[in-house]
RNA sequence: AGCGGGAUGGAGCAAUGGCAGCUCGUCUGGCUCAUAACCAGAAGGUUGUAGGUUCGAAUCCUACUCCCGCAACCA
């Protein structure tokens, strides 16, 4: 059957950083895909949520090291998603743009935390952890170095604090149940067969909600004294970013989630803690979970102390807003982790966007001049790219209009030798162009949800006959 | 230790039982409309190692080597 409405979200990203590759890469794919369901549906009936994850003890110790309120030091780092996404850097075009310190945000929480504590999901019990009494703080193992805090070089204690508990053993049985099913489909295969064995191997325990030593947070309804743990407070933001007020009565239109598109870092407590919370309140769980892989520089994982780090900026310098949504895009099939280098991506660049595409249509337009044309195409774009899109091979859709419009035209123009037929026949020269033109604009369409702007300005050229600037200068 | 992913011509990838293919790079030739771009042809691989199954294996099985990641409240 088919989906007349269409929700995707990216994760909401927690603003303890600026912005990097791998939320571009999130984000830009999920647009991607969102532009493409307008494209099928109609745009009212698509919804592109993303937003900003704003609250917990790490954003309150960034803040202070930063020598700024919380709130300001929020207020800064979200704004630097929000420019990310704008139409001169990435060019995201999303419904709304959701953030956890959102007054309506923040109520709605509360309305959940007290449902649930009436529904007796949630429970007074003890969260145990790794203290550091230095950071008057509980530490995950990740943020320990040699097993001791980097900032006090004291190894943390194993201690008890008073926490409320969200009870997960009993809804194990249902939510494995689900994802076996597909009811709640979590997608790709590996990533669904990992879900399932560890739900299968062992008992989930339950799960803290609050602490009670982080004012940063969204306090709990029924104790002021503690805050919501992030986890609980961010997911609900695949709600309330379409404005539910937290009534599980009373849900929005769009509901449930067709796509929570998100990065395999985070595939555990999206496919646990989330449906978990949903399970309890009695509401729909999402249709899919994609979870796609990370990117690498040279095989390895991104980091400072490597020195492999490539910059979304020095990005969208070099490559532009379409180079960039191009170049991630197309580095590997989507759900696979993609390794990438500025050389290769250099490479790609050149080969497929200036000296393929952008010198395909200089030649084109230019043998055009002075002639009229129309867009004579007979391929629905609709369909051309409907299968790949469905089964989120954005890089196989890519590589086919390589493949069969760009590499094929220029070979075509090569066979035919327009600029001969243009002084000898010119018949002939009109029906070689009047071929190309409409392979073009078919191009210039079935880039619309991968490349906006570039696939407007192929139009308009198509149209004008005059390219008005170089598309996609060769990088030497 | 365990779990997952991977190893294919110089580089990056494809091919899940049937002649090992694509892009980039290299070499040679062609073209001159175009962004020193485009087109054609060529060279280059005993598919990590060792065994096994099969008429046939990159693909299935076993063992091993190496690389990467995970190992629940890290957003």
């Amino acid at each position: 059957m088919e989906n007349k409405k269409f929700y995707i979200t990216t994760p909401i990203y927690y603003v303890n950083a600026k912005p990097h590759i791998g939320h571009a890469y999130t984000t830009i794919a999920a647009d991607v895909l969102a532009r493409f369901y307008r494209q099928q549906l109609g745009k009212e009936n698509v919804f592109f949520l993303t937003g900003t994850d704003e609250h917990g003890a790490k954003i309150q110790k960034k803040a202070e090291e930063a020598g700024k309120s919380p709130q300001e030091f929020v207020d800064e780092i979200s704004s630097e998603f929000k420019k990310l996404w704008a139409k001169d850097k990435l060019n995201i075009e999303y419904d709304n743009f959701i953030r956890t310190t959102d007054g309506t945000h923040i109520k709605a929480v509360q309305r959940v935390l007290q449902t649930l504590k009436d529904k007796g999901a949630i429970y007074k019990g003890e969260y145990e952890g790794l203290y550091c009494v230095g950071c008057e703080q509980f530490k995950n193992e990740d943020d320990l170095v040699n097993g001791k805090c980097p900032d006090h070089g004291t190894a943390p204690d194993l201690m008890k604090e008073e926490s409320y508990m969200l009870k997960m053993t009993e809804i194990q049985a249902e939510l494995l149940e689900k994802i076996e099913k597909e009811e709640f489909k979590v997608t790709p295969e590996k990533y669904k067969n990992k879900i399932v064995s560890f739900l299968k191997n062992q008992t989930l325990h339950d799960v803290s909600i609050s602490r009670k030593n982080v004012s940063w947070g969204i306090p709990l309804p029924f104790d002021e004294s503690h805050t919501t743990y992030v986890w609980v407070d961010a997911f609900l933001n695949y709600l309330t970013g379409l404005g539910w007020d937290g009534d599980e009565n009373n849900l929005p239109e769009m509901w449930p989630v067709d796509i929570n598109l998100i990065g395999k870092d985070i595939l555990r407590v999206h496919a646990t803690i989330w449906p978990a919370i949903l399970i309890h309140l009695g509401i729909k769980l999402p249709k899919i979970i994609f979870t796609h892989g990370h990117i690498l520089s040279d095989g390895k994982k991104m980091s400072k102390t490597l020195g492999n780090t490539i910059s979304i900026d020095e990005m969208l310098e070099k490559f532009g807003t379409d180079g960039t949504r191009y170049l991630l895009l197309s580095a590997g099939p989507f759900g696979e982790d993609i390794d990438v280098t500025m050389e290769r991506m250099v490479e790609k660049y050149n080969a497929d966007l200036a000296n393929g595409l952008g010198n395909l249509i200089s030649r084109v337009i230019k043998l055009a001049e002075g002639y009229e044309f129309e867009n004579k195409n007979e391929y629905d774009p609709l369909i051309w790219n409907k299968g790949f899109i469905e089964a989120f091979w954005m890089d196989k859709a890519l590589e086919r209009i390589s493949d069969h419009l760009i590499r094929k035209s220029n070979k075509y123009i090569t066979d035919n030798k327009p600029w001969e037929l243009k002084k000898t026949d010119e018949a002939k020269f009109k029906e070689v162009m009047q071929k190309l033109i409409s392979d073009l604009y078919l191009v210039s369409e079935l880039f619309i949800p991968f490349m906006p702007e570039t696939s407007e300005k192929i139009k308009k050229a198509l149209e004008t006959k005059k390219l008005d600037e170089v598309l996609f200068q060769r990088i030497k």
